[in-house]
RNA sequence: UCCCCGGUAGCUCAAUGGUAGAGCAUUCGGCUGUUAACCGAAGGGUUGCAAGUUCGAGUCUUGCCCGGGGAGCCA
């Protein structure tokens, strides 16, 4: 027989099982207890009897203090009075290590604000919702990980110390590296991984991203996970529909195998359920004109704001993709419509409900004198650079990737409005502890 | 970096310039089907820090510290 879990209950009905827990909270009445135990994968009642267990087991169950860890034998009972439907009828309880009374578990069962809760992290996590949220972010990641490895993707992680910035636009974090000068935390693998692909054909690079801008918003940590994918002979348009294939893979693992993760989210489903290809593709030409008829005075050539963007995804009832922005107010390294060069083959896509950006891509320039060119336009170091045109003087292909952002992804699909609730861990600009 | 908001009990919040309070948590008592259980009682305070105005400051003024939301930037 498997071991017992709470989220597996309902396979456990009549049997005496082995519950390893903590209590998550105790409700009292008289010569009856319900202490409720979460194990990890959820959270379950118990009904304990005075009059059916030792004096010894009623005196340990009675004192227990919220948060202390236990080992509950007792036999599974369905029972509609119990949250979830079944309850542990308990008749033997090990009390693993009991909560002092003098040092009560910190985080009540009552609402608490942000600033307390960010502190007290390391426990915060421990919550219904806090460990759902962990719990679906396994969930996301692991949807990723099998998208790629079952569609020929080879895994090729980049390097996180880096020499340069990668695309020389935002701020880096530095520090010293031996002797070589100051290094930096990686804020993208893209262009490593455009070497592996030329090697390897499709790959992906799935790791922590660094970025040391003052963003103070609900959209932005300093640290996150993003998953690159990069492919030999790609355009555009294989792109778009790798976005959204992947994005379609996602949702539909999650709603899969997720459900009660995502009822204790109090997520709406049915508008997972839309999640379906195709995605609605828009150019940005046709974005700024729907901005335009909303009144906004974007000049063509701005890019799109946060604001922009969360317009743009409300017209629509599942991702969007906006492609083709002007080059100017794009990176560097991406290949200019030849039909329109004032244009980048690049594209974004938006989460609905203003979760913004979860993917930006584009194909790359593939010339090497047009790459050599914008290097020397955006002035940066040709030296630092020389591998990267190698990549154009040896077998150049037509290629492109883009980058999922993990959080952005997770708080979209989980409904909650902060993505500092999606990462163990969140690293902000204010906060570093715990 | 800029704009806005906030800081009072362990937590969430009250308190016309006039004796700092409630709910939760903790402790004790009651209750055999509780649903963030409920009922009764007790303990718990350098009102973020510093200075100023005033007979009197949690409240008004100034400075500083620490958070939160947004902008820019981006995933």
């Amino acid at each position: 027989m498997s071991e017992f879990t709470i989220a597996q209950a309902a396979r456990f009905q009549g049997q005496q099982v082995t519950l390893r827990g903590w209590l998550y909270n105790l409700r009292e009445s008289g010569k009856l207890l319900f202490p409720q135990f979460r194990d990890g994968t959820g959270i379950m009642q118990a009904v304990v009897s005075k009059a059916d267990v030792s004096s010894e087991v009623w005196e340990r169950a009675t004192t227990l203090t919220q948060e202390s860890s236990v080992i509950a034998h007792g036999t599974v009972r369905a029972d509609k009075r119990a949250p979830g439907g079944y309850e542990l009828v308990l008749n033997d309880l090990t009390v693993v290590q009991r909560v002092p009374t003098d040092q009560p578990y910190p985080i009540s069962p009552k609402e608490h604000g942000v600033d307390f809760l960010m502190s007290q992290r390391h426990l915060w996590m421990r919550s219904a919702k806090q460990s759902a949220l962990l719990r679906l972010r396994h969930e996301v990641i692991a949807a990723i990980r099998d998208f790629f490895d079952s569609n020929g993707f080879i895994l090729t992680d980049a390097p996180i110390l880096t020499p340069a910035a990668c695309e020389g636009t935002t701020t880096l974090f530095e520090l010293d590296y031996f002797d070589l000068g100051p290094a930096y935390l990686t804020q993208s693998g893209q262009l490593y991984i455009e070497a592996t692909a030329a090697a390897l054909g499709k790959v992906y690079c799935f790791g922590p991203t660094f970025r040391a801008e003052k963003s103070k918003t609900r959209r932005h940590l300093t640290e996150f996970w993003m998953v690159e994918p990069e492919l030999s002979f790609a355009t555009l348009d294989d792109l778009m529909k790798l976005g959204e294939d992947l994005v379609t893979h996602i949702v539909a693992r999650v709603l899969e195998r997720r459900r009660p993760e995502l009822e204790t989210l109090e997520r709406d489903t049915s508008k997972l359920e839309n999640v379906r290809p195709p995605f609605h593709r828009l150019s940005y030409d046709d974005a700024l004109k729907l901005l335009h008829q909303k009144g906004s005075q974007l000049p063509w050539g701005e890019d799109l704001s946060g604001a922009d963007e969360t317009f743009i995804s409300q017209q629509f009832d599942k991702p969007v993709i906006v492609h083709r922005y002007p080059a100017k107010a794009k990176a560097f390294y991406m290949e200019p419509d030849p039909e329109r060069p004032e244009l980048a083959l690049c594209m974004d896509m938006l989460a609905p409900d203003g979760y913004g950006e979860i993917i930006g891509g584009s194909q790359r320039i593939d010339s090497y004198d047009l790459l050599l060119k914008r290097l020397r336009e955006n002035n940066l170091p040709e030296d630092a650079f020389q591998w990267y045109l190698d990549l154009r003087r040896y077998g150049s292909v037509p290629h492109g990737g883009f980058g999922l952002g993990v959080e952005r992804t997770v708080a979209w699909i989980a409904g909650i409005s902060h993505i500092r609730e999606t990462i163990p861990f969140p690293r902000m600009i204010y906060r570093i502890y715990p």
